[in-house]
DNA sequence: CGCTCCCTACCGCATATGCGCTAGTGGCCT
DNA sequence: AGGCCACTAGCGCATATGCGGTAGGGAGCG
């Protein structure tokens, strides 16, 4: 297995100097670079990006997230891992779109961190456990249900609804349906009514919003 | 503090033995109970849940996460901790999603568990590196930005087709932009061709699946 | 038993929509 | 300079749509 090169990006002295040092003395890593601002960090870049970029989010001249981007889009396969004392959803789903893949907080100890540089190379993601939590809560929110019972439309409205958005015309709807034209056309006014608009469009926009559609 | 209560829910022997040992022999943590099915762990949860549930997914009759949802809706602030061989999206998800908030795959030492059920309790998420891998990817991939240039529609095409989507008529939608309703109809005829339909209400679906309106 | 709500069905009519066709202007690229 | 494309504008026409009103059957409820 080769080396693998490691570039430091972080403004705090103590920090920098910390894990410079157990990146140094650990013989698979090389440091190829140790900067403090973003505008250093794009420039290092410029000129190679490294197996893993370590990187802090709270830079003096801009967000961490941004090179991140940057050494993401001109190299796919190398690994950004944040540590940062930033544990708010924001800093952690902004680095996250950015293309990290690990995020620690700045409490883990510098050996911790030289374990979690080979655990990216092997393909993994260590993660903070409390940020970690963040992202867990996160995850399982995004399904509550299509929500059947507290929707203003009928289950048949809704159907009807339905169809007409993948853009069948009243007709056809009734024919899919087994019902007369006029029938659709009298649950649609009733819809709109619900709806409070005045158009097919309209009423699909606003119950795509509502997520009435699958 | 106060000591942690556990249950573990495992059916291969081995592990269990391992999980039980590495609980017991830990004074800061009280086994409450050992099973080895599904309906065993429920019949548990029945008596009181316990602080941490240890739980394996693939159980001989049926899926652990189902006893995480039920022990989450007993006792909303347990932490379940799952430890299995499947590390596939599918089983990830669902976990999840029932209300996992730690999940290990079973190459993790006895000692490790230990102190992630610690960390559980500390409101942190222990996830192998693997997993977590998998979710920030997940996590990437549902915000891809709107997209302007890869869009198939022109940006004034998509400007009209917004306000067609909000119920507007084409010549409210051509008095709003200052051009002609006749404009208007042309470019809808273009989207229509586009985006290859032929309704407002199935463009405007289709548009909000592209994720072309906001 | 009335009352309400949903699903069903129909008539009529003004307007909007979908579609094909033509065409001028301006920007960008070769 | 010529080609390509987006944006603009217009004509004509068949059809769909939106909206009003009416109405019966069935299910559930006090």
């Amino acid at each position: 297995m080769d080396a693998i090169t490691v570039l430091v990006v972080e403004d705090e002295p103590e920090f920098l100097r910390a894990y410079c040092e157990a990146i140094t003395r650990d013989p698979g890593l090389i440091l190829v670079g140790a900067v403090t601002t973003l505008a250093a960090g794009t420039a290092v870049l410029g000129a190679g990006v490294p197996d893993v970029l370590l990187v802090d989010l709270g830079l003096p001249d801009g967000n961490g997230a941004d090179l991140i981007r940057r050494a993401c889009a001109l190299r796919p396969d190398c690994d950004a891992l944040v540590v940062t004392v930033f544990g708010d959803d924001a800093h952690v789903i902004d680095a996250i779109e950015a293309g990290a893949t690990g995020y620690l907080l700045k409490d883990s100890p510098p050996a911790e961190l030289v374990r979690c540089i080979r655990e990216l190379r092997a393909g993994g993601s260590p993660i903070s456990p409390s940020i970690a939590r963040r992202l867990l809560a996160r995850m399982r929110a995004p399904v509550p249900e299509p929500t059947l019972g507290t929707s203003p439309l009928t289950e048949r409205e809704a159907e009807i609804l339905r169809l007409v958005a993948k853009g069948l015309g009243f007709g056809e709807v009734g024919a899919t349906l087994g019902i007369s034209e006029h029938t659709v056309v009298t649950h649609v006014k009733k819809i709109y009514r619900k709806l409070a608009v005045h158009s097919r469009g309209e009423a699909v926009f606003e119950a795509t919003q509502m997520g009435l559609l699958r």
